[in-house]
RNA sequence: GCGGAUAUAGCUCAGGGGUUAGAGCGCCUCACUGUGGCUGAGGAGGUCGUGGGUUCGAGACCCAUUAUCCGCCCCA
């Protein structure tokens, strides 16, 4: 019987894995400059802790949540999302201080039962950033701005960042009933999923991609006509901020998001480059309402998610390559009497920070050579009677094929140069 | 969760009822017993995704199942 990784999920092999550790790498640099600081949460919690903070009507509680009965009789799901368990963590630790901007990141995985497709995993992988403690537009700004900055570090670069505000609950409210009198005619005959997103979440209808509702969808009234004087000008100042950070942005009405812990400010970062109907490279927004749910003091906070998986397709469309780290030397037993010598000098040459490899099964000399060759090492270190009895080594440079003869004593000086 | 397509060597793929299932790349050996890449000659590697069925005969046809991909849903 030969297994298969569960379906959705992938294996990250050794040849891949230094791109997922340089994705993180510049994640955790860029944002540690701003002064976030990594939280690492568990994999499963308490499944009410999503039920309260996503909402009963979400997607990804109503259907989506990867839930399980433990030996205990707790009612748990792996993590569907990174917010609430950072939040939830934040209070448990008493992290979140009056007037203290708490930042927290993580790279994490989560976990989704939807049908899977290309860019769409049911243990997908994240980077997140949250920033509690500010109700300031400067606080959604720092986090686009992060967003920004980080996909040109990495060579996806400039990228455009749709904006959009969906208001507080009394705005949505109103908005509500502007969208169901808009797509009242059209609900009539629309499909089953349209008419179930009028009754769940009728702000969902913004993005239906019913043919039939296109017009509707072009001629409705944006929520930001129904925003509160207090949105309204966050959303202008947050505009403004970002203008002046010289971050490219859009706004996109019809950026609802699908949970409900969200308030004013949304936003994603769309690519053309993902396929498979997929677009969105991050998604993020303000949450003001989320920790109070968790019993915590009201506490205005941002946050983004950025999908790994997404960033690794897009810089693979774009053609970039990250090399892996290679091999310095591969030292070469010419003639067995060298053996100790070459495990004495490849264990100098580790001590010394650089990568050394050595064959383990007596293989022949033009194999050693081979493997160095394919390992991509810059030098094979030749040791063999001659050598031996000299007290020196023939270094090879394998790209140029240039070789010279140095004293044992200083190959490891030679190798570094 | 709904609809469609696909599954043959490590990888990319041919073979569409008839002996022992093929190619390119990769891998191993030798030419080259102290020198990798290039070349040449050999070689290893497949329960044809899995389980049933039809047939004298199935990699091929039928059914089921699993996985992947595409569309919907949704999002990262």
């Amino acid at each position: 019987m030969r297994f298969q990784s569960p379906r959705g999920t992938e294996d990250i092999l050794p040849a891949d894995a230094h791109r997922w550790q340089r994705l993180e790498r510049e994640f955790f640099e860029l944002s540690g400059l701003y002064g976030y600081r990594e939280i690492r949460t568990p994999m499963f919690e308490d499944i009410e802790l999503f039920k309260r903070t996503s909402g009963e009507t979400s997607d990804i509680v109503s259907k989506e949540m990867y839930d399980f009965v433990d030996k205990g009789g707790r009612h748990l799901c792996l993590k569907p999302e990174g917010t609430a368990p950072a939040m939830r963590a934040a209070l448990e630790h008493n992290l979140i201080q009056p007037n203290q901007p708490l930042r927290m990141s993580y790279a994490i995985p989560f976990f989704r039962y939807g049908r899977p497709q290309k860019g769409r995993l049911r243990q997908p992988h994240q980077m997140g950033l949250e920033l509690v403690g500010s109700a300031s537009p400067a606080a959604d700004a720092e986090i686009i701005e992060i967003v920004a900055k980080f996909y040109e570090r990495v060579g996806i670069g400039k990228v455009r960042v749709m904006i959009n505000s969906i208001g507080r609950a009394e705005c949505r409210a109103k908005y509500r009933e502007v969208v169901l009198s808009h797509f009242g005619g059209y609900l009539k005959d629309a499909s089953d999923d349209d008419r179930a997103k009028a009754i769940s979440n009728p702000l969902r209808l913004l993005d239906t991609k019913d043919s039939n509702a296109a017009e509707l969808k072009s001629t409705i009234p944006p929520i930001l006509n129904y925003l509160e004087d207090e949105s309204k000008a966050h959303f202008d100042q947050l505009q403004e901020l970002l203008t002046e950070a010289e971050i490219g942005f859009g706004i996109a009405p019809d950026i609802v998001r699908g949970l409900d812990y969200y308030t004013d400010t949304v936003f994603e970062v769309v690519s053309d480059q993902l396929g498979s109907g997929q677009s969105s490279l991050c998604g993020g927004g303000r949450y003001d309402g989320l920790i109070k749910e968790l019993g915590g003091a009201p506490t205005p906070s941002v946050g983004v998610g950025m999908g790994m998986e997404r960033a690794l397709l897009v810089l693979e469309a774009l053609g970039i390559q990250w090399e892996d780290r290679r091999p310095a030397v591969y030292v070469v037993r010419a003639t067995e009497d060298a053996a100790q010598t070459c495990r004495e000098l490849a264990r100098r040459l580790r001590s010394a920070g650089l990568e050394t490899h050595l064959d383990l099964d007596d293989r022949k000399m033009a194999h050693q050579l081979k493997q160095a060759d394919r390992l991509g090492a810059k030098w094979a270190a030749m040791i063999g009677t001659d050598e031996l009895a000299a007290g020196t080594v023939t270094l090879r440079d394998l790209s140029s094929s240039v070789q010279s003869v140095v004293p044992m004593s200083e190959l490891v000086a030679k190798v570094k140069s």
